[in-house]
DNA sequence: TTCCAGGCGTATC
DNA sequence: GATACGCATGGA
């Protein structure tokens, strides 16, 4: 990973990334078009603008420290991609997608937001699970820590506009506070055991229990089984997913996702 | 008006 | 363990 200062900007080379092809596929609701290849967006609580051309991108108004310490861990750029989507490229449906989208990445987040953020996205459609975690956000001045959280209830909730899902963040919320839920925890365990323990909490299930973990816990191997993903099971791969993907079925699960959502007709 | 959205809990068999 | 069904909200 080469790169440079240039004033207040760190600027870097870098293949295999599409910026709006990573940020805008619906794996992370914090990140805006601010421009022609330009997104702003959030992790934690740090703000961050990043433009593109070609394979050069710049990281505006960031410090080496900043850029080393969070965003090269967040978009994941000691991963070979290129490495990766050869090896999936062995099967021929992988070929295509990776073909499709070759820009996308997996973006390593938080697992707490995560779970929030998953849990607000089932039965739901992208716009609204932003503009639903836009209201928490703006609520308290950016994501709020899981201690901000602690002891609201389902009421507390409903200035989100969520639906049934504010009793399900309150149930998280709940047990978070308890520790009965413990996340850092989790996150150390196997993924099968992880998932498990995930489930526990109400409104949690298979599908947001492996986002939680592919997006917010580096489990790679976590696959998240949404419709779009039993569409292409069912169709290209009724005996399961090929040995290519074996340890990094959520990563493909994204080429998957993004091709069979918005590429192909089936 | 009706249908749908990166599912899940519950009831029922 | 498999299969139906309701669920809050808002956009198409």
């Amino acid at each position: 990973m080469d790169y440079y200062k240039k004033g207040s900007d760190i600027v870097l080379r870098q293949k295999d990334l599409d910026l709006g092809q990573t940020l805008d596929c619906g794996q992370a609701f914090r990140w805006e078009k601010a421009g022609d290849d330009t997104y702003t967006g959030f992790f934690l609580r740090k703000a961050l603008t990043v433009s593109q051309k070609d394979d050069i991108f710049t990281f505006r108004d960031t410090t080496e420290e900043e850029f080393l310490g969070i965003w090269a861990d967040y978009f994941d750029l000691m991963r070979d991609y290129g490495e990766l989507k050869e090896r999936f490229s062995e099967d021929e449906t992988m070929r295509k997608a990776c073909g499709y989208a070759p820009g996308i990445r997996l973006l390593r987040q938080d697992a707490f937001e995560c779970a929030v953020s998953f849990v607000i996205s089932q039965n739901n459609n992208i716009p609204r699970i932003k503009g639903i975690i836009g209201r928490l956000c703006e609520r308290f001045g950016g994501f709020p820590e899981k201690e901000q959280l602690y002891g609201m209830d389902a009421d507390d909730f409903a200035f989100l506009r969520a639906g049934f899902r504010g009793k399900y963040l309150a149930d998280l919320c709940s047990r978070l506070e308890s520790g009965e839920t413990d996340i850092d925890a989790i996150s150390a365990l196997p993924t099968d055991e992880a998932r498990k323990e995930l489930m526990k909490v109400k409104g949690i299930g298979p599908k947001v229990a492996d986002c939680i973990m592919l997006f917010g816990m580096d489990k790679c191997d976590a696959f998240p089984k949404d419709v779009w993903i039993k569409r292409v099971m069912a169709e290209y791969y009724p005996q399961g997913m090929p040995l290519c993907t074996k340890g990094c079925e959520g990563i493909a699960q994204q080429y998957l996702f993004h091709y069979i959502r918005t590429g192909v007709k089936t």
